[in-house]
DNA sequence: TTTGAAAACTTAACACTGTTAATTATATTT
DNA sequence: AAATATAATTAACAGTGTTAAGTTTTCAAA
């Protein structure tokens, strides 16, 4: 029995591999320019062979994603120390706007491409990095109902319009669109500048 | 000088085919189907014929985004005959969230992808189309704060705030995200209210 | 230790993609 | 009618994801 198990060590070794580079190759060339060929020169096999660990390449994504949302909730482990939830939620988004701006190819895998989704519908599996990411988002949206800082609202309307806000800045940063809103230079500024205006109205007079 | 007259309107007919044939397809089969062969078979000429009328796919792309604002601006024309400015920026996002959701390949072309963009560049051309759409949010904006309905602040902080609410908000459910947050048959509804819960929020007490 | 099956990997190929250079056909002008 | 522009095409390059068929390697049983 030691046998087959090794053998599986052994494949999820190779399997990690594959997936490390397909990460190097996109954080240093961007996005558009993996290729499964470039993948498969990179880890020194066939092209061919990635299919044997992987059914295609929005799988290879979908887990290169999973990655970058391990990642992102790094970031977000020093936020259990604030209390005020008003203050926690602010920083939750300044967090989300510097990882968004920091790793924008992983952000545009996480949150803006349609690959990974499409491979979590082939694979039958749950966004689960990502449902746990939105359900902190829930909890301190919560909290600071229960402790009256905000007007009380459903929770998941005030939670998605949080989310959709921090994303919207980011993905049309991103994208070019917001250097036509404001000078190319004074983005990222105004950028912190929105989430701050957000958060400063959306708190309990 | 009538001939020569003449041969530029043929040349420009030729193009606006190109384009229309473009568009239906990309409405049609989605953006990501669209290639520079299946354009060119639609309209009956050898693909390289179609780098005579245009640079390259880019540009064609460009082309059709700016379709795609125009058909967004339509949307807004009723919009000068509301004269309370919350109530005129409210409509104009419930207009900008209906626009996305009924038009995504449009939507997906005018603000996720490159493409347009790099054209843009690459054409040393503005983004007139998108400016207008902008400019008319600022004055909203601006408006609401003079007639006092609005806390004062930077215009381009609230401005950017509110177009990267609802950008995000489309971008998202386009992308299947937002149906990790609340089940697919309610993100329609939801995120009405997220948009209804900002102008709220940020209407003057 | 040799045989035979199973696992791992590669080669060749298909059907696409955007794009360029060279070539042919079609008008227009001389 | 011949020469010249203009318009459109064919052939090709270099790339993409992916599948089927063939080859090499690994490893347990005879």
């Amino acid at each position: 029995m030691g046998i087959v198990a090794r053998k599986e060590k052994q494949k999820q070794e190779v399997r990690s591999l594959i997936l490390e580079e397909s990460m190097k190759l996109f954080v240093e060339e961007g996005f558009s320019k993996v290729s499964v060929r470039k993948i498969a020169e990179r880890v020194q096999y066939s092209p061919t062979t990635l299919y044997l660990y992987f059914k295609d390449k929005n799988e290879i994504l979908f887990y290169c994603c999973e990655s970058g949302f391990k990642k992102m909730l790094e970031h977000n482990i020093a936020l259990g120390l604030i209390s005020d939830p008003i203050e926690r939620l602010h920083q939750m988004g300044v967090n989300y706007l510097n990882f968004g701006l920091e790793n924008p190819e992983y952000y545009d895998l996480m949150f803006i491409q349609e690959a990974p989704m499409s491979a979590l519908i082939d694979m039958g599996a749950g966004w689960s990095s990502g449902d746990q990411a939105l359900e902190a988002l829930k909890m301190i949206v919560q909290d600071a109902m229960d402790k009256g800082v905000l007007v009380h609202a459903k929770v998941e309307t005030v939670a998605m319009a949080v989310w959709s806000m921090v994303h919207g800045l980011v993905s049309l940063a991103i994208r070019q669109r917001l250097d036509k809103l404001v000078p190319a230079e004074d983005v990222e500024k105004t950028m912190h500048e929105s989430l701050d205006w957000l958060l400063k109205t959306m708190k309990k007079a």
